[in-house]
DNA sequence: GGCATTTTGGTACATTAGTATGAGATGATT
DNA sequence: AATCATCTCATACTAATGTACCAAAATGCC
């Protein structure tokens, strides 16, 4: 929402010099005024255009999540089953300590596997990691 | 996103008619150019915050319309409008001091808010708290 | 103005997470 | 038998998270 009341006081801003610009090429005689109105014209579509993208990359990202598992992404990062097994614990809430207890292994295992999947999802956090995997559809 | 065009369109309509009534006042003779300049930028001003209010609008029923944010049940858990913005963030993978620099403030007040939404939502570390929110839909 | 709630922020401490590095064990492949 | 990938685990360290407790602004409401 911030940047939704930057953009239109930027744009009201730069409507109100485009207005003076427009004055004073008309009282000096120079009759530009279909110029500057194409330039209003162009700003307001280009606006318009950014608006638009916005939205639609947050549809993109929604529709993504609906769908399922994607086995392929998963083997183009090269990520195994064991690292894939735990990045779904991961998604589930679950402490590294946690994750080791149910799989019966130490938490330095689960620390080695957890960091090796960051490189691969190419993330520094944990939250980070879910919701790449999510919107990748390697995980549901 | 039609309504978007739409309101674009007639936008760029309104601001060609109102450059024609203050060429043609300025030309009769009239000299209330900075009035003309007035009324056109408080229409501006108008159309501005009435496209934002819509477009709040269309992402609050875009968001409704893929998975409904049950906004009784945070009132229920009690969950504050700020605690729920930085619940956005951290599903979003945001670090505490990320947040805090996005929302201007100190990675200590982050910490508040975060532990307190931790207690409101049950839950002992942020992926618990993610996976949470979005299985009772207090985020999309 | 007074009161309740929210927001902000701090200190201090405990726990968890993450990085870097190295290395042994196992199984499949060639 | 040698190689490769995966899985395992450890140590040592740094960074991030989370808890507890407290307290001052600010915000909103009656």
């Amino acid at each position: 929402m911030k940047k939704t009341i930057i953009i239109f006081g930027s744009l009201i801003i730069s409507l109100l010099v485009l207005f003076q610009l427009g004055k004073y090429s008309i009282a000096s005689g120079n009759l530009k005024t279909e110029f500057v109105i194409a330039v209003i014209a162009l700003v307001f579509f280009f606006i318009g255009l950014i608006i638009n993208s916005k939205s639609n990359r947050q549809d993109v990202e929604n529709s993504a999540r609906i769908s399922e598992i994607n086995t392929e992404k998963i083997e183009e990062l090269g990520i195994t089953s064991r690292e894939h097994e735990i990045l779904v614990k991961i998604s589930e809430g679950l402490s590294n300590k946690e994750i080791a207890d149910q799989l019966f292994v130490s938490e330095s295992t689960i620390k080695s596997h957890v960091s090796n999947l960051f490189v691969k999802l190419d993330v520094k956090r944990r939250t980070q990691a879910v919701k790449k995997a999510k919107t990748i559809s390697i995980i549901t």
